[in-house]
DNA sequence: CTAATAAATGAAAACGTTTTCATTTAATGC
DNA sequence: GCATTAAATGAAAACGTTTTCATTTATTAG
């Protein structure tokens, strides 16, 4: 049933290989009898509507033409954004995306493997759990190309440092400084995590290693943020400043505060993380800090092209991601 | 190199039929000493690291366990979290997704080819164009299952009807009778759009024909919404209601306003359509309406499978997914 | 214990490409 | 016009599975 290049080939009556060649580009420079043959497998496959079996094409070339991602958050805009951006360009140079995602804390290795076992060309990781590095390193060493994104690692292969410590740091001293804000805490999950140190590193700087207080939560949505407000937030003994995860918890807390008639930043500040597109459509507008998604995923999948294109096997590349800060309403900056 | 199926069936020392046979999961009931072999085979499989090429599968199977998604508005948080449960709800049932986009007015038939290129399993495609549907009846007769989902249609494939027209008449009608509002906008794109078709009918209802006023976009994101309150918005001429095409358009018209230093629902009222999370945690809480996407992406999934699973070929199902309204804050309603 | 039946097996074909290699064909130099 | 070189060609192998089909092996019935 189905138009194979046989059929294409006995049409314009060549063999299955000229047909391959000729519907693989190579019609540079050919002497004019080739070319005009050429031109009869061009319209040929044309005609009967050809369209080589990618499979059957795989299993030869040993390329997949497709690149697995794994990352965690696929529910955040700014991951979601990153994403579609990472598919479009990807497709431009003739790749699939295979997405996978971590939710919570599932186990990082099964995702892995199971990425690996569709025989991607190559594998990007976004905010990877240490546990895996281990298993990502034999990969490497097996030839498939990685690249990661996400805080410090210094890790065997590409990696492109988002630092959230830095940016937490930044954000937390600017409310101490700028805004005079002492009694702040910080919203998010692993006492180890380095948007954690961050804002602990700022508040040390102050002198303000006592008034360090941190509130827990396992998920980083906005559900959250209002769930974490209510669970925290008791009569009148209230926070400064509130830093969190991310822009999505930041936005659940002030809508939390709303509700309970605090105003932001009028009774407490509050600063998210990620710089999402709503961030500076809400009300108040958001202070957060965040690199450039779009940015990134051009520059991750160039990085992760030239390692699979040519067998390039230079160095691993570090590369610090510009990250830049907003300052918006809800720090109290910029209010009218 | 690579370990194939060969080296499993060397090693656990059957033929590479057998071995194939207890790969795939036949050891219901099997004599004892088939047993013994066929773990045997587990074993070596195990101890090798095996996994199969699913190129060299899918060629034989003459299946790619791929499901292609083709969707307009990537990203819409509405979209994505449609996606995301398609995604999930594919993997557990052993389905990748292919998911591709239309920006804008992009052409869809060349994406849909490329799609069908790739030899996907099924189609899932969200709002497409009227211009595709020859194109995508071709593509049924050929016994490609698809299954779409959007406004009406009357096509000859399953599709789950989401009625855009019912719920901006209900909102826009909900906006006259409840808030007394006759000077009503809606912010959209195509004149013949289904939303614009259900504004329409509910002025009419009410006699305001005369007050019908449509202000027109080609974006539908919160940049969008913004500008175009920039654009049309002047001096004390208000409407009293703008309908949005979707909550980021109406969530980007909320900011828009609120730098005019008009108040929502004060001096004007907004209302949305998708109801994406979102809207229940910015100021003013968002009016909206929607369906499930999760809901519907576990529905729409089940279908497809449904089609590709047995040969079934019964008549295309046509399902009207159910709707809700949710009055918040930005239509007037739920204010404290 | 033999015959009949059912279950398990292995050899080989098939899936649709790309690519190697030897061969044929055309272009070029003299 | 002949020898040399370069370009184009087709036959066949290879990629790693699944599946068909004929054959072998074990189980059950009598």
């Amino acid at each position: 049933m189905e138009v194979t290049i046989l059929k294409v080939a006995e049409r314009a009556k060549v063999s299955v290989s000229t047909a391959s060649r000729v519907l693989n580009g190579g019609t540079k420079g050919m002497r004019k009898d080739a070319a005009r043959r050429a031109s009869m497998v061009l319209k040929a496959a044309k005609e009967l509507g050809y369209s080589p079996n990618p499979a059957a094409r795989s299993l030869v070339t040993r390329r997949s033409s497709t690149i697995g991602l794994i990352t965690t958050e696929l529910n955040n805009p700014v991951r979601s954004k990153f994403i579609e951006e990472l598919r479009v360009t990807a497709l431009e140079s003739g790749f699939k995306l295979l997405v996978s995602g971590m939710r919570g804390n599932d186990d990082i290795l099964p995702i892995l493997n199971s990425t690996v076992a569709q025989r991607v060309d190559g594998l990007i990781l976004g905010n990877i759990p240490p546990g895996a590095v281990v298993r990502i390193n034999e990969l490497c060493k097996k030839g498939l190309p990685v690249v990661s994104f996400g805080q410090a690692a210094n890790v065997g292969w590409d990696h492109f440092n988002i630092d959230y410590r830095n940016m937490v740091e930044k954000l937390t001293r600017h409310m101490i400084t700028v805004h005079g804000a002492r009694k702040n805490v910080f919203i998010g999950l692993d006492v180890a995590c380095a948007r954690i140190e961050g804002y602990k590193s700022a508040m040390k700087e102050a002198g303000l290693q006592d008034n360090i207080e941190l509130w827990m939560t396992s998920e980083y949505d906005l559900a959250a943020g209002q769930k974490i407000v209510n669970k925290y937030i008791h009569g009148d003994n209230l926070p400064e400043a509130i830093i969190c995860h991310n822009d999505l918890l930041a936005i659940g807390v002030i809508a939390g505060l709303r509700k309970k008639g605090l105003r932001v930043p009028g009774n407490i500040a509050v600063v998210g993380l990620d710089n999402i597109d709503m961030a500076e459509y809400v009300n108040p507008t958001l202070t957060t800090a965040g690199v450039d998604p779009t940015d990134l995923a051009m520059q991750v999948f160039k990085m992760l092209y030239e390692r699979i294109g040519s067998e390039y096997a230079g160095e691993p590349g570090k590369i610090l991601c510009e990250n830049k800060l907003f300052f918006r309403e809800s720090c109290g900056c910029d209010c009218h």
